[in-house]
RNA sequence: GGGCGGUUAGCUCAGCUGGUUAGAGCAUCUCGUUUACACCGAGAGGGUCGGGAGUUCGAAUCUCUCACCGCCCA
């Protein structure tokens, strides 16, 4: 029985436990042993996480592909799992931390501080998923993964390690995005610029060996500046080697104010002679563009800011060296002020001296970290670096290759465009909550990587022994007793960046480095589902990370979706509090109505301004098929055994599977070619406008009438195109389609494992030796190629039945509307006259005649020769209707009507005629553009003269 | 500054490789208690497809240009 109200949430909570206990979505069924894999690794949301619109949309969109897939007969591997999220998680627990007044994660120390992160994903860890899970989300939920498993985190170490040993991870000092936040480095697109509203400072700096004075502008040369407080650290001021100004100057020196260091004036063109004075000053501990002018000319790089932001003076050998008498004075009055109090402190004291020639306003961009929010500081210090230029290169080629092809393709400009700019990826970071770096340094600094530590360990002790620095009975000893070793051998303290582990995702999960059957069977995968902004962190590195160790992509299509958007077009963000919640939307419309909304607005690229108005419509959807189905098993409609669609006789029911066919095979091309919107949209149109609006409006009349064969058959079709509705929408409503698929008849199994309306046809022959030839010796039942499907359902196709019932639809709804547009009262039937009826008319009518008089509102329908005095006269594809009204209606409104009608045609015809007139037009457009243009004009001129006729006979009637 | 994308009905959006009478949902108006459904049914109104120019027999669709909006990268 069918409950008379749809309620999404009960259904959708009961579903998720029928699911879960039948182990539906479990990949390698026994059952499903010799099908083609199809395999998507989920983007792991991380653990900190809870549900936004991006993921609902994501992993919609993933669900429809897996259960599309799925009910094709393929073996479906969605591979769960999550993201342990270094920088993120380790802030919330942070934060809880400060919240509680706990000892904060210094005073606790590491090990402490990580037994409290592990314990905080242990309560926390599962929201994401059980979010997951109430979307409806169809991954094999028992191979659940996580970033820090051991299993993953094994990877992640072999990966270090021999991305080491083929020096394409080394270490470096040179300038990184350093947090004074979070003290960490943190990558390049960790950094986002922001536009700052500041000042440009336009400083003097005095030539050695004249007399500075303010007044005198030879005394001089003036550097414009955003950030006045790394002036201590200067050492150089650039100008542009044409710049005519500055010719003279160049090879001298500057006494650099307040420090009294000397530093050279050198021609370099990175300074733009358009900007600010023409003359820069050079920091090239502070500065990434300095940083490279510093190389060219061999300056020195001070750093005067510690990790904290803070000037950093007073111990600072660097900033000391070569100083004059006093310097160490100022050094202490200045040391450990805050960047910002420096810069106002320092300008002050500039100014007092005359250093300052004037103050711009200047608006620039700003690098703020992307998780912090805090300023970045450019700060040179050592860290890991992973060789990225040399990983892009087979994942460029890849790409080019169209061995992985990105949906939509304008992604694979954005992708080279970045990957040909690559540059080194700063890998580790100064955090607790990740993966350890496994890298132990002797006494020395000398670096020894190894998977373990009794491995590392044991190549350092012997390395120092055989350097003699220590005796072998020592190295023994180390060796066997931790603490001996402490302080001699320590191991790096840093961890890796989160998207380092996420890089390897698509095969870590599958079990590599183990020599797992799920990495022969599984990978590559088919498809990668995922948002645009992370092709950078995300995409790019499973590419580089997957080609390097796998030797085969990890992926063959990267659908890139939309961002959801909020109505003003700005990306949903936390901070920004414009945040739709979708399990609010969950809560009120159902997740079926949101995962239809989601999908039908996923049109490919273009973001999705979400409007709650289109889930409300979509809810109404998911109702009008729940009470369709009611309807069909009031009238005890049901699929008898042996029941063969094909074969059904009358015409209304060879029509319905006709235009399910059609349904069929527009959803089945939309979703192979992820045009979402468009399956959708195929879908919707049919169960709403065609099957209720139509199928069972017309089919009622039989289903009410008495017993007959006739009535046997319709009730038979009537569940068989339910069954095919159900199916063809079970990826985007899988909750309401399967409790139906449940209640509305005894079935072999679930909706979610039953047969998709179209299966893809077996590979041929020539397909298979296609396929050995490719990929290799193979066995084509286990290959991940999967094989173009082909459609045969032309035993559906029936064009006469498509046009007996396209003739009474529209003959209904021309009635319809002829009636509301003269106020015609619904309770006041009418009669019909089909005037000159043509044979098949007067041979179908009659089979109507029921229908059409419930739906037009009729009393009776006759046959004439032609239309009675002062009836309303429709035409209906080239025949007359006449509606005998006299009295009834307005005949001055009539003629109105019947001129309007024959305005129209003249309009028709006048186009129709334009264009066959145009010599051009024949000659050059295709020829059934033509011929339709023909076609066109006749029928509008039959249309015109049976019009002309029908106004004629009203004229006399008046 | 470089790149990408957008601008279609009051609102949120479709419209693929140029040929449709430019569509859908919501909203609006009129009518409706026909026994699945008012989360419904019937009907209607509403768009010079951002402006301009060009290519073409033919442009919402291709090209150029301008304007505005958004995103990414410097």
């Amino acid at each position: 029985m069918i409950e008379k109200n749809y309620q999404p949430a009960d259904i959708e909570a009961r579903m998720s436990v029928v699911w879960e206990d039948s182990l539906a979505f479990k990949a390698g069924r026994p059952d499903r042993r010799d099908a083609v894999p199809f395999t998507i690794v989920i983007p792991p949301p991380n653990v900190t996480g809870s549900l936004h619109m991006g993921h609902a949309l994501n992993n919609t969109l993933q669900d429809i592909l897996c259960r599309f897939e799925r009910m094709r007969g393929r073996d479906v591997l969605w591979q769960p799992g999550t993201d342990h999220a270094g920088i993120a998680t380790q802030m919330v627990v942070e934060r809880q931390l400060m919240e509680r007044q706990q000892p904060s994660r210094r005073e606790m120390g590491r090990e402490k501080f990580l037994e409290r992160v592990w314990q905080w994903k242990a309560e926390s860890g599962d929201t994401i998923i059980n979010q997951l899970k109430r979307l409806g989300a169809s991954c094999d939920w028992s191979r659940e993964r996580f970033t820090m498993d051991e299993g993953l985190s094994k990877a992640v170490v072999k990966v270090f390690v021999e991305l080491h040993r083929d020096g394409l991870i080394y270490k470096d000092k040179r300038l990184v995005n350093w947090d004074t936040k979070l003290l960490t480095a943190i990558s390049d697109l960790e950094v986002q610029q922001t536009e700052v509203k500041g000042h440009l400072w336009y400083l003097r700096y005095p030539i050695e060996g004249k007399t500075f004075s303010p007044d005198d502008p030879a005394s001089f040369i003036v550097v414009a500046t955003t950030r006045p407080e790394t002036m201590l650290g200067d050492t150089g001021v650039a100008v542009h080697p044409e710049d005519e100004r500055y010719q003279k100057v160049v090879g001298k020196n500057v006494i650099l104010p307040l420090v009294g260091r000397k530093i050279q004036i050198v021609a370099d063109d990175y300074s733009d002679p358009e900007k600010g004075s023409g003359a820069v000053k050079v920091t090239p501990a502070h500065d990434f563009n300095d940083f490279e002018v510093g190389n060219r000319h061999g300056l020195a790089r001070i750093s005067v800011i510690d990790k904290e932001g803070c000037l950093d003076l007073l111990d600072n050998e660097d900033y000391l060296r070569d100083l004059p008498e006093g310097a160490a004075q100022f050094a202490e009055e200045f040391n450990k002020l805050d960047r910002f109090a420096a810069r106002k402190r320092i300008v002050e004291r500039l100014e007092s001296f005359g250093f300052v020639e004037r103050i711009e306003p200047h608006t620039h961009m700003v690098p703020h970290g992307d998780r912090s929010g805090t300023v970045i500081e450019p700060y040179l210090t050592d860290q890991w670096y992973v060789d990225a230029k040399t990983l892009a290169k087979p994942a460029m080629a890849a790409v080019r290759s169209g061995e992985t092809t990105f949906v939509p393709k304008n992604w694979e400009k954005t992708y080279f465009e970045w990957m040909e700019n690559i540059q080194p990826w700063c890998i580790s970071r100064q955090l607790w909550w990740g993966h350890q770096i496994p890298a132990w340094y002797g006494p020395d600094g000398k670096v020894f990587v190894a998977e373990t530590e009794e491995e590392a360990v044991s190549h350092a002790l012997g390395y120092y022994v055989e350097q003699e620095v220590i005796t072998v009975e020592q190295g023994r000893e180390m060796a066997l007793d931790r603490n001996k070793r402490d302080g001699f051998i320590t191991r790096d303290e840093d961890v890796l960046d989160t998207w380092f582990s996420s890089a390897l995702w698509p095969f870590s999960t599958l079990g590599w480095p183990a020599d797992a059957p799920e990495v022969q069977r599984y990978y590559p995968t088919n498809a990668l589902v995922t948002g645009f902004d992370i092709i950078f962190f995300w995409v790019a590195r499973m590419m580089m990370m997957g080609l390097h160790f796998m030797k085969e992509v990890p992926f063959s299509t990267i659908y890139i979706h939309a961002l959801v958007r909020d109505e003003k077009g700005a990306k949903m963000s936390k901070s920004k509090g414009n945040v739709i919640d979708p399990l609010s939307l969950i809560d009120q419309y159902g997740a079926d109505a949101l995962r239809f909304t989601l999908a039908a607005m996923a049109a490919q690229g273009r973001d999705i301004k979400l409007a709650t108005s289109r889930v409300e419509g979509y809810r109404n959807f998911a109702t009008k098929l729940w009470n369709a189905s009611r309807f069909a098993e009031m009238n005890h409609c049901a699929v008898p055994e042996g029941f063969e669609p094909a074969k059904v006789k009358e015409t209304l029911n060879r029509w319905i599977a006709h235009e399910s066919a059609h349904t069929t095979r527009e959803v089945t091309e939309a979703i192979e070619a992820y045009r979402f919107n468009d399956a959708a949209g195929s879908i919707y149109r049919f169960v709403w406008n065609v099957y209720c609006d139509w199928y069972l409006e017309l089919a009622k009349p039989v289903l009410l009438g008495p017993d007959s064969p006739a009535k046997a058959e319709t009730r038979a079709m009537v569940a068989w195109a339910r069954d095919e509705i159900l199916k063809l929408l079970h990826p985007f409503m899988p909750f309401i389609t399967e409790e139906l698929w449940e209640v509305t008849a005894k079935r072999d199994g679930l909706l979610a494992l039953a047969s998709w309306p179209l299966k893809p046809a077996a590979p041929t022959p020539e397909q298979l030796a296609m396929l050995a030839a490719t990929t290799g010796p193979t066995d084509a039942l286990v290959s991940p190629v999967w094989v173009l499907p082909i459609f045969d359902h032309a035993d559906f196709t029936d064009p006469a039945a498509e046009a007996e019932i396209g003739w009474v639809i529209d003959l209904v709804t021309q009635i319809r509307s002829v009636r509301a547009e003269m106020n015609i009262p619904p309770a006041t039937l009418t009669a019909l006259v089909l005037a000159g009826a043509s044979a098949g008319t007067k041979e179908r009518a009659p089979r109507w005649s029921d229908v059409i008089k419930r739906m037009a509102r009729l009393s009776d329908i006759s046959f004439a020769d032609r239309a009675p005095d002062g009836a309303v006269q429709l035409l209906v594809r080239g025949e007359v209707a006449a509606l005998p009204l006299k009295g009834v209606i307005d005949v001055a409104a009539e003629r109105t009507r019947l001129d309007k009608e024959i305005g129209k045609a003249d309009a028709d015809i006048k186009r129709a005629e334009s264009k066959l007139a145009n010599e051009k037009f024949v000659a050059n457009a295709a020829e059934e553009v033509v011929e339709e243009e023909r076609e066109k004009r006749e029928a509008a001129l039959a249309r015109k003269a049976k019009l002309l006729e029908a106004l004629e006979r009203l004229k006399q009637a008046s």
